[in-house]
DNA sequence: GTTGAGAGTCACTTTGCGGTGACTTACTGG
DNA sequence: CCAGTAAGTCACCGCAAAGTGACTCTCAAC
């Protein structure tokens, strides 16, 4: 009868592991749906359905779940990752292109949607190591997604404007998960994004594309 | 002698208005300080210098309070809204110079990006109440000032363009104030500001500018 | 003066939190 | 087979939070 199998009842199966990957679990899914706000010892324990002394011993309290969580972060972004690398006409092209990625795969990571509103309000130094992690994840995907691409034009304030543009993008997006609208627009359409991806796409090429 | 000048030392000074001002402000410098996380009705009597049970009694709790709080709301955004109604020449100079005052109004409104930052993160219906009160009073700020000014050019998704603005305005001047920065730009920097305004202008003009 | 109402004070209960010590159970290496 | 180690359970501590009851003090109306 091989270990795996057997299934005492009295007590939990005994596997260091699997309960590692429960709590690592729960804690996304207890973010995802409750906030940071939520994310405490007994909340976590009783999510993952084990006890809470286990989060201490495994991983030295939530500061150190957390910190693990944190390692897995390119993750969070899904599948953005496997884009290929492709040559864009235009810088103009690229940032069209790789902007509304990065939007969809926002909008899709709760997880990372709570990482970033929570960075807003948090004075925790673990939250903000977590976000230059962040940062440096998202920043070397954008880097590695336009290695092969025009220079922008000269004259435009390309920094200063792919900060307006991610801004608005976050903002837009951590307003569909709270309140669902925004400035008299219904986050919750879809029809709606696609008319912000639309206006994203003028502004750009009224922006970067030579005249 | 009058009452008002009399200090017995052995009590407080027994002035209902005073007392629930003094917590008003209170909870005002809090929020402004330490964020709404940290608003408990221990800290706020601590921070009035007051005893808690009156908070219930006068207000009938931290919600009443809040709630009485949010009325002065339009107070919040400082004295924006004494500016004059002018005639600007295109929709894209009233765009620019409502925007950029709006922008700047925030910037000096600690309280007002607290609140930004928790609708955020926060389930509370009283928080959601409170942002609902506080896009209103925005938006007839920007009603008022725009009250005499020459349509849109058509063919622009004016409301999405809004939306994008406004957006990108309210998340750079949030996570000025919680990280300092953003994607790569240094947002405690004044001459950063002057960019962030001379991009706006750009891109508003390059949108909405008759071609 | 007396008295009643309202302002302020204090002590208390309850509840939930983070965190820990001591225990039981099961597997493993010798 | 036995002993040690590690997984899991349980009860508990200290603490800070929200909220309440009962008290004192002061003034004003009569």
């Amino acid at each position: 009868m091989k270990m795996e199998e057997m299934q005492q009842g009295s007590q939990r199966q005994r596997d260091r592991h699997q309960t590692e990957q429960r709590l690592l679990k729960a804690a996304s899914e207890l973010i995802a749906r409750d906030g940071f706000q939520a994310l405490g010892v007994n909340a976590l324990a009783k999510e993952a359905g084990v006890d809470k002394v286990l989060i201490y011993r495994y991983f030295g309290g939530l500061e150190g779940l957390m910190e693990q969580l944190g390692n897995q972060l390119e993750l969070w972004l899904g599948d953005g990752h496997k884009a290929e690398i492709v040559e864009y006409p235009s810088y103009a092209h690229f940032a069209e292109v790789v902007l509304w990625r990065y939007a969809e795969a926002l909008r899709k990571s709760i997880l990372l949607q709570r990482l970033l509103a929570w960075e807003l309000v948090s004075q925790d130094p673990l939250i903000h190591r977590l976000g230059i992690a962040r940062s440096r994840a998202v920043s070397q995907w954008f880097l590695r997604l336009g290695s092969k691409t025009p220079p922008p034009p000269a004259g435009v304030d390309v920094a200063v404007l792919n900060a307006l543009l991610i801004g608005s993008v976050h903002h837009l997006v951590l307003r569909a998960t709270s309140s669902g609208d925004f400035a008299g627009v219904d986050l919750k359409l879809e029809a709606i994004w696609e008319r912000i991806r639309l206006e994203l796409s003028e502004v750009i090429h009224a922006r970067l594309s030579p005249p």
